[in-house]
DNA sequence: TTTCAATCTTACCGATCGGTACAAAATATT
DNA sequence: AATATTTTGTACCGATCGGTAAGATTGAAA
C-alpha cells in the first residue's frame, strides 16, 4: 500500500480550461495540444486523469451543463414574479452568457450539436450532446404545462410549440453570437418572441 | 500554341460535390480526402483547377449562395400576396431546405459561421461567410423599410429588430435541423414568430 | 531510511493533415 | 507523324493528429 506523488494541478480547474477550449473550437476542432496547453498539463497527465479525448469531453460537457447551463433555470421559478418576466429574465440570462466576453461566444451545446451532424464525432459524445440539447426545451414545456399563470393564459394548450419557439430563439442567438452581432440588438428580439407566444 | 488533355470532370458538378462536403463537415472538418473523393478527382486535379482548399471553399460558398441561398428570396416579392404570406412562404422555404433529405441538414453559412469563431479559419473564408450571413438580415430589413404593407403596419419603425427576429428564427431552426428535431414541429414556431412582430 | 506507488517529462508511434514533384497519358497544333 | 501542352495517377513532403512507452521525479507508508 502506499501514497505516491501528488497531482500538481487542480482537476476541476483543468476541466474548466478544457471546457473553454471545447466551447471555442468544438470537439473535433480542439486538438490535444490546444487542450493540454490550456489545462497547463502534458498529455500523459491528461490521459491518466481523464482517460482520453472523448472521456475528457464527456466530463467537460457535464461541467458545462452544471456550471454554465443550469444556473439560468432558477429564473423560471422566481417567486412573486409574473410568467413573462420570469421567461424574459431566463432568456436574457442565457443570451448574456452567450455574449459574455470572459467566455467563448455562443453556446457550447449548440456548437457541438452542429458539429455532431458531421458524423465524425464519437457516439457517446454525440449522445450526451443530444441529451443536453433537450434539457431547456423539456424544462420550458413542463413550465408551460404546469405553471398556473401559463394555464390561465391557455399556454399549456401549445406547451410544446411554445417551448420550441423559445428554444429556437436561444439557438438562433447562439449562432448570431458566433458572428459579428452585438447583444444590444437582441433585446427587442426577445420581446418580439415572447409576444409571439401570447405573453 | 496548343491544346492539351481535356478535363475529365465537370467543374460545376465537382463544385457542387465539394459544397455538399463543406455543408456537412464545415471548412476545417472537411479533409482533402473527403473533398476529392466526393468530387471524384485526385488532389492534383483539385489544386490545378481550384487553387487550394481555401479557394475551393470560397468558390463552393459562392455556389451555395447562388444555388441554395438566393432561390428563397423570390418569395418575398410574390405579386398579389399579403406580406405575412410572403414572409411565411420565405421562412418555410428556407426551413424546408434546412431539413431536405437530399442535402446535409441545417444551413451551410450558419455552420461555417459558428466554426469561424474558433479562430482557426483562414481570413478570406471567414470574411465571405460573414458577408453571406448578412444577406438575409439586410434583405429583410430593406423589405420592412420599403414594403407598402409593412409601412402601413408601422413595421418600418422597427425594421432592424423585425428583420433580426426572423434571422434569429432561421438560425435557430438551422441549429435544430442539425439535431434530432423534425420539421413538422417547427410550423407553429414560424407562426408564433410572425405573430411576435405584429403580423 | 528504505520501499513502492503515483505523477512527471521526454521522446516516440502510426495515421492523417494540406500540399506538391514527377512522369505517364491524352489532346491539340504543326 | 512529330511536338508542345495540359491533365492524370502515384508517390511523396514536413507538420500535426490522438495516443503511449519508459524512465526520472516526487511523496507517503513501513
Amino acid at each position: 500500500m502506499a501514497g505516491g506523488r501528488k497531482l500538481e494541478f487542480d482537476k476541476q480547474q483543468a476541466l474548466e480550461a478544457a471546457m473553454q477550449v471545447f466551447w471555442q473550437k468544438g470537439y473535433l476542432g480542439a486538438s490535444l495540444s490546444d487542450l493540454t496547453s490550456s489545462m497547463g498539463i502534458n498529455k500523459p497527465s491528461m490521459y491518466s486523469t481523464f482517460g482520453n479525448k472523448e472521456k475528457l469531453f464527456l466530463q467537460a460537457t457535464e461541467h458545462y451543463i452544471e456550471n454554465h447551463g443550469k444556473i439560468h433555470v432558477a429564473c423560471l421559478s422566481l417567486p412573486d414574479t409574473p410568467l413573462r418576466e420570469r421567461l424574459k429574465k431566463f432568456l436574457s440570462s442565457v443570451i448574456s452568457a452567450q455574449f459574455e466576453s470572459s467566455n467563448p461566444k455562443g453556446c457550447y451545446v449548440m456548437l457541438c450539436m452542429t458539429e455532431a451532424a458531421s458524423g465524425d464525432m464519437p457516439e457517446q459524445a454525440r449522445d450526451l450532446i443530444a441529451e443536453a440539447a433537450g434539457l431547456f426545451p423539456a424544462l420550458l414545456e413542463e413550465l408551460f404545462q404546469q405553471d398556473p399563470e401559463a394555464i390561465s393564459l391557455a399556454l399549456d394548450k401549445n406547451a410544446k410549440s411554445n417551448a420550441l419557439t423559445l428554444a429556437t430563439l436561444l439557438n438562433g442567438t447562439a449562432a448570431l453570437a458566433r458572428g459579428d452581432y452585438c447583444q444590444a440588438d437582441l433585446q427587442p428580439v426577445i420581446d418580439n418572441t415572447l409576444n409571439g407566444i401570447g405573453l
